[in-house]
DNA sequence: TCATTTTTTCAGAATTACTTCAGAGATAAG
DNA sequence: CTTATCTCTGAAGTAATTCTGAAAAAATGA
């Protein structure tokens, strides 16, 4: 699901569900209780235990205060009961897209920021512009924070995770943004963890 | 058997399957009543008497109270009469993976915690980056809190029950891990306990 | 104590994963 | 159409992890 216009994909296995919301290529995601597998609540706590924030929408059967509560202590954004008004649902992912595209904050680390609006990587006076991909990856770097992202995840989030890009990519947009990294001066540095993926670090000061 | 989309692996000797059960890679194991060997009763008592933990299902041929009181005495988790219903089958087994993938905590002892999602050793505001190896013989030992682990255990869960690492690799790697918890001034001390295997303890304060 | 077994440590070798580069293909702008 | 920029590709170079075997140290038991 994508922004508006809502591009959906469905799929009526509960864990396989769970991994492609890891993957974090959506926007929302819709719970159906009657599904397979495991719970939705174990589904949505597991997937913040993750860090794994992408908003949850849990569709249910019936109404049941004991559940409710449990899916909000699961994580889950949002209840809905069967038969639910259409037009609530479309609000309330609408509300809840919001929140996305709300959080322009500029993500940044150590005395670097990354300009959203001109797509442009600051370090006190210097800057250097990116290219789109360049953006992108940055940007998945920048707010993960120190958590590490494997090069499956950047894939399936740069790229999409039907692409039939490489891991190679990855390593080579890394190399683009290192160099430009270093070209402002930044403290920031892509620090490869191998066989597990890249995180960014402060550069050791000699 | 690894999480969904179930990976299964068979073998029609009750002996050889309580082997398998004790290398600690299974994550549930389905019992067969009408296996030939010693009997389901006789193999699930001595996993239990090993500290295995594998979850055990029993399918049984006929319903019988005293048998299943047997079972259930025995460590048996579950016990199913044929003809099962599958939805059941699977309900049970997902509960009870349920119970394992739970554990996705960030294991800690003493002082030391491993941080699932960077990769690191942290104990206080000293860190150290573990490799993949590392990795995930620490997470085996946190896990396991003070129980004991054997090194084929060890071999078996990192480097998968068919390789041909050998026990020096465990050594090896413990080894490492020794280094660098002293360098992060971790209270925690991975203790070898000679011909059984490896388990974690506080250090003594001098 | 001494002999034996098991664990620890180490240094170098092998392997695997990452980095870099040069150039080809695409796409967009002038 | 030409130029510039961005993106992709494969190969070759580099570096870190992982493995290996052997020697040293520690534990066990006679």
């Amino acid at each position: 699901m994508k922004a508006k216009n809502l591009e959906t994909e469905s799929v009526s296995d509960g864990e396989i569900g769970g991994e492609y919301a890891e993957l974090g290529i959506y926007d929302v995601m819709l719970l159906d209780d009657t599904i397979s597998g495991k719970s939705c609540f174990e589904i949505v706590r597991s997937l913040r235990q993750k860090h794994c924030r992408v908003p949850v929408v849990l569709l249910t059967e019936k109404y049941d205060v004991e559940d409710r509560i449990k899916g909000l202590k699961a994580g889950v954004d949002y209840i809905m009961c069967m038969p639910y008004d259409n037009r609530e649902l479309l609000a309330c992912v609408d509300a809840l897209l919001q929140r996305i595209t709300d959080s322009t904050e500029e993500p940044f680390y150590g005395n670097t920021r990354l300009v959203l609006a001109s797509g442009k990587l600051v370090c006190e006076d210097r800057s250097v512009r990116l290219s789109a991909k360049e953006f992108e990856v940055m940007r998945l770097l920048l707010q993960a924070k120190d958590r590490l992202l494997s090069k499956e995840v950047i894939l399936a989030r740069v790229w999409g995770y039907d692409s039939n890009a490489v891991e190679n990519h990855v390593e080579v947009y890394v190399g683009f943004l290192r160099k430009k990294l270093r070209s402002i001066g930044s403290n920031v540095e892509i620090k490869a963890v191998r066989r597990m993926g890249y995180t960014l670090e402060l550069r050791e000061e000699a």
